[in-house]
DNA sequence: CACAACTATATTGCGCACAACTTAATAGCG
DNA sequence: CGCTATTAAGTTGTGCGCAATATAGTTGTG
């Protein structure tokens, strides 16, 4: 401890691992909450931004909001499907597109979670305020991290 | 967009998603600079524990360390024993036990590894004051989830 | 029109995370 | 001592994440 070669290895002195260790507890917590609606919590961030698009959505756009490609969305996006809360359907006017659109179910689903953001905040701890500024920093640090992305 | 019904699912106003975003994307970064250590990012984090013990350690503490369960630790563990960086000996005096040590090339990978911190510290665009301010944030926030589990 | 380049999604393979369960060892108590 | 409770690690099954690749459809060019 004292002596440590490499002192800025040090678990306790770095970003990564509290980000890290944070978001696995809010996930745990998320999968507390959205035990009864069946969804996982990636689920439930899919089904955000269906809920909040007038138009159904292509797989790419879909992975673009949340930053996540194919071969994550396809297989969750068949387990909706399963659950019975979206439709997968080509496009016509471009075979090669997936539509995702709600079903009556997945639009319903909508009201059940409307407590959860607020129940999520409540476990956090800090304030408002303080909860927009941290995700302010966090998206900073994504876009720079996307940037840097290069070297 | 206008007229949504529940104003407090957007996507952009909760701070989870940006959570959740920032990790992946530090994660992806991380599998670039640990890509010549053939280390993933949590196997990466179980060197650091290491590193920094002057003891073997057990599963169970290396769990509460990175609070990771052996369901994903042994695995792991496995991992990083088959690529010859750590031991795994059950603890002769308490049989149930399974102690992890380094092995010499376990050791002389810090060296390699020193430069990633401030590498990632460089990517993320902050200066090393905002991280350790974000660090303390984001640390008080897994306490609260922690003590909020009850609910 | 033919054909090469491109785009969208799906598939495969690997490594986490974690809940739930199993197995083995130890501790504690009557 | 014998038996129950507890603890430590491992196993199983599910669901991400993502790199790499495959497949099918579309676009652009000569």
């Amino acid at each position: 401890m004292s002596g440590r070669t490499y002192p800025q290895l040090s678990l306790d002195l770095q970003l990564c691992f509290p980000l890290y260790a944070a978001t696995r507890a809010v996930t745990k917590r998320y999968a507390t909450l959205l035990k009864d609606t069946g969804l996982t919590y990636p689920q439930y961030l899919v089904m955000l931004v269906l809920w909040e698009s007038e138009e159904p959505l292509s797989v790419t756009s879909l992975g673009q909001r949340l930053r996540l490609d194919s071969g994550t969305l396809t297989p969750l996006l068949k387990r909706l499907e399963a659950a019975g809360l979206v439709r997968r359907d080509r496009d016509p006017g471009d075979e090669r597109r997936v539509l995702v659109s709600l079903t009556e179910d997945g639009r319903n689903l909508e009201e059940q979670v409307a407590s959860v953001p607020q129940e999520l905040g409540a476990s956090m701890g800090i304030t408002r305020d303080e909860a927009l500024a941290l995700r302010d920093q966090l998206t900073e640090l994504v876009d720079h991290l996307d940037t840097a992305e290069s070297s």
